[in-house]
DNA sequence: CGTATATATGTCGTATCACGATATATGTGG
DNA sequence: CCACATATATCGTGATACGACATATATACG
């Protein structure tokens, strides 16, 4: 373990590039905050918007499977988002274990501001993520 | 606020590339969990290990700033690391406010271990990566 | 000099939330 | 139809980031 050669360089590419993640993730905090919403209720929306495979909406172990939390997290997560009235939970008719969930207009409307906020950012910091990345 | 135009492909675009960037932070999770260590903490001995425009250290305030997080935080987590024998804490001479925190040889130990894992990871999902970001 | 202000670090109580352990319901295979 | 797998739900616990506040040191400027 400790035969690992690692270069002043290396360290200061993967110090970089956790900044600069961390900046990314501290913008999506913030606006997400702003919106009402903690950072994994709006990934929990966005991977059920974003699955265009799952139209009629995203059961709970895909949404723990898409965010890599445990599926009782992503539980808890769904009841908070409920009681926000940021989705719905409707049992699927093919299989009555699962649990479909889907978006309210008043999700899809924010989530729509967010993602405005999230690809203008995105398009500001592409180039610099890119040369960060081709460091490694 | 409602009148933005966001396409199907855009919140797909959005949730690919979340959903990549936290399958990273959850290896990143896995492997400074195995370490001993809180995924903060690493970050924390990352941002002391890659600025080599600091070779005494880093003040707690620079931690907080390089980790976007309160000072306050910064100094609980400092606290610990200090505890667990990760860092030193040492007085600035130049300054008497300021602590500088450097690492120690167990967590320089660690820290490459952790930064050859990241390092493998990062050189495996590089082009995935750069692939999401042209999307935008 | 000395006082006001700014900066750096530290302390403490609180709230959030992800987790492990466990329970219940539904589906499936022999 | 019974054993087993899978999906969701419940509950107690621990970790930690935060806000509010406190203390120490530096700096500006009369």
């Amino acid at each position: 373990m400790s035969d690992d050669l690692i270069s002043d360089q290396d360290y200061e590419a993967l110090a970089a590039f956790r900044h600069a993640m961390r900046r990314f993730a501290a913008f999506s905090e913030m606006e997400a905050k702003a919106s009402g919403l903690t950072p994994r209720q709006h990934q929990a929306l966005l991977a059920i918007k974003g699955t265009p495979s799952a139209p009629n909406g995203l059961a709970i172990s895909q949404i723990a499977e898409h965010l890599l939390i445990q599926h009782n997290s992503a539980v808890e997560l769904v009841d908070r988002l409920a009681e926000a009235g940021l989705v719905r939970r409707q049992s699927d008719p093919a299989d009555g274990r699962r649990i479909l969930v889907t978006l309210t207009e008043r999700s899809e409307t924010v989530l729509r501001g967010l993602s405005a906020a999230h690809l203008r950012e995105l398009r500001g910091i592409r180039s610099t993520l890119l040369a960060l990345l081709r460091r490694f």
